[in-house]
DNA sequence: ATGTTACTCTATCATAGTGATATAGTCAAC
DNA sequence: GTTGACTATATCACTATGATAGAGTAACAT
């Protein structure tokens, strides 16, 4: 069998606070989710069909007050139904693929410096994503519920301290290169 | 255009150490590099294929000692020079999808015993991948190599910080939602 | 007025990646 | 001599990705 269809649930979970269109959901994504998630139109289209024929969420034609209108897709009850049981499933462990790993576990092949090079160019991105997250939990006032607020905090702590360990990992891997003799 | 076929750098940069069958491939990413890099025998062999044709890899039918023949692939001086040039380049920062940050966030919806639960159950997985990891840990006495020890230690450095800190996570978040009104 | 730029929205293509399973050979143990 | 563990190759159905095509809307400038 193939693998499961996560998109699925998370289109149904945007859908569960409001409705939305394939464009918004896109945003949603490329916006509050991005840290740990990430959809594509090119999965979010054909899914919105598939959804739609298997009545988990029906379809509006709807003017936009700028730009073309736009198809905006509402839960149904039995899509809120799917949702809420998959919410309450067990995850799996992770597979992960990590290209800088990848290439570390290569790097015999690589000088000491070019190996330097490559670990400091991920505290930059790592930094850099670290900016980025605090800029986004400068939206959180505005939640005024609170459990959704503890959520998005939830989430948000996760970036920070994966972000923080990856430069932690990072600091102390150039370290041991440079005693390397 | 479409995303870039990292498993051919994965495969490639395997058989630049020694010529591996698809069957070894498939036996090494389940093993040693599980941790941050996972291959499909639905992936591998098509690929083997695709670089036999670029001429990046030669394939040699060879008899095993247990089990049936085998065909094993070596790499090329081509295919030896497009690893080296993908292991030189910088990386793009990756692209996250962790299934418990998506429930996390959609979490408004369930009990708050419920997402307690899902935490602990997090950190028991990732109690458990620390232990295998201590495991692969002690092979490494094994590797004669200086510059090749040094690789698996930085990569198996990053999986015991990851986990560490996901625990970590966990256990801040269940106080946190313990001290929630 | 028109054209440039930015944004909104839907859609599709080619390809990469996943998980399961089918098929078949080898070998040891019971 | 059959069962079960392992070796090995291959393919299927499906999910996921990144890029781009194409068309409408609107602000603003020249």
């Amino acid at each position: 069998m193939a693998k499961e269809n996560k998109s699925k649930y998370a289109l149904l979970g945007l859908l569960n606070f409001v409705p939305l269109s394939g464009y918004d959901i896109k945003k949603w994504t490329d916006n509050s989710l991005r840290f740990f998630w990430s959809e594509n139109y090119g999965h979010i289209y054909p899914l919105l069909k598939e959804l739609e024929k298997a009545e988990l969420v029906t379809r509006q034609k709807v003017d936009s007050e700028k730009g073309p209108s736009k198809n905006v897709f509402t839960i149904t009850q039995k899509g809120t139904k799917e949702f809420l049981a998959w919410l309450k499933q067990n995850e799996n462990p992770e597979t992960y693929r990590i290209e800088i790993l990848l290439k570390l576990f290569f790097s015999s092949k690589l000088a000491l410096n070019e190996i330097i090079v490559k670990l400091e160019n991920h505290i930059h991105q790592q930094e850099q994503l670290l900016s980025e997250y605090k800029e986004v939990e400068n939206g959180f006032d505005h939640i005024k519920d609170k459990r959704i607020r503890l959520s998005a905090e939830m989430t948000m702590s996760y970036g920070f301290m994966h972000a923080e360990m990856n430069i932690n990992w990072a600091r102390d891997t150039i370290a041991k290169i440079k005693t390397f003799r």
